[in-house]
DNA sequence: AAGTTCCCCTGTTAGC
DNA sequence: TGCTAACAGGGGAACT
């Protein structure tokens, strides 16, 4: 499940790989990873020239194109020699002119792919006009979350979920925030003062950077393979926890839904407001 | 308008 | 053992 670190473990990786090939063929085998069918056509004669993240959004510009991906839970790119003899959950080849193949795998077939006309300012391109500053922007600071919030009734990981607000947070970093952040998820955002919002945005940061610096440090040794793949590696302190006993206080950690989502808290770290 | 629920998918796991 | 049902989750559409 990708979210911002992962996001951008692939996309440096691919920058290393396929920066400045050019796209000689496309074969689309499930349609619907398309949110257009004549991309495909489009991107044939189109090279990697500059690679981009916002949020949990791949940017490849070309020389026309702003190319946008979205790997939502289990999208993956394969660099490959070959075209690989099984293709169940291959949707998408790139024919490189290096004579090798970017794949795009996908088990459950969620993710989607964008081509819009080239944008200077990739928040304008129309793939990501809904999406909120990314966690790591410098424009993403503790008064603009306020502004956002500090009406809302929902609740803090509704919040750190949404991604017009912020983007790259998903379930597992938004658990993990709101521990370091010592707030319970299902916190008001209204109830959330100055200072919450600014203890919330420096561990958004924080933590995302951290995980971003160590997802970068263990690809290298994967390039080999060519597997282009996020890995998740940091050490989570509650996500996936239930039961365990919490690092700072020991008492054990439990699961509950916020949102429909699963959502892990330490009860006694954690201050619901 | 804001907030919530449903749906898209399929591999894995829980339950009978 | 073998089957079905529930679950996981990002984001957009549809709904309240």
């Amino acid at each position: 499940m990708p979210e911002a670190p992962e996001v951008q473990t692939v996309l440096s990786t691919l920058e290393t790989q396929i920066q400045n090939l050019k796209i000689l063929k496309v074969d689309v085998f499930y349609e619907k990873i398309l949110a257009n069918p004549s991309i495909k056509e489009l991107l044939v004669g189109q090279s990697f020239l500059q690679f981009h993240r916002i949020g949990k959004y791949l940017i490849f510009t070309t020389e026309l194109y702003d190319f946008i991906v979205h790997l939502r839970m289990e999208g993956k790119f394969y660099l490959l020699n070959e075209i690989p003899k099984e293709k169940k959950h291959i949707h998408v080849i790139f024919s490189l002119s290096d004579g090798r193949f970017l794949c795009y795998h996908d088990t459950r077939k969620f993710g989607r792919m964008e081509l819009y006309p080239k944008q200077e300012d990739k928040y304008n391109c129309p793939a990501l006009k809904k999406v909120g500053w990314d966690v790591l922007d410098e424009r993403y600071t503790p008064m603009y979350l306020y502004s956002k919030i500090h009406t809302s009734k929902r609740s803090l990981k509704a919040v750190l979920l949404d991604q017009s607000i912020q983007a790259g947070i998903g379930n597992i970093y938004a658990d993990e925030i709101c521990f370091a952040s010592r707030l319970d998820p299902r916190t008001r955002a209204y109830r959330l003062s100055k200072k919450d919002c600014q203890i919330l945005v420096k561990e958004s940061k924080r933590i995302l950077a951290g995980a971003m610096k160590y997802g970068g440090t263990t690809i290298r040794s994967y390039t080999s393979s060519l597997g282009v793949t996020g890995l998740f590696q940091l050490k989570l302190h509650v996500h996936t926890k239930e039961g365990c006993p919490c690092d700072v206080c020991s008492n054990p950690v439990i699961k509950t839904f916020v949102n429909n989502r699963g959502t892990y808290i330490c009860t006694h770290c954690q201050k619901r407001k």
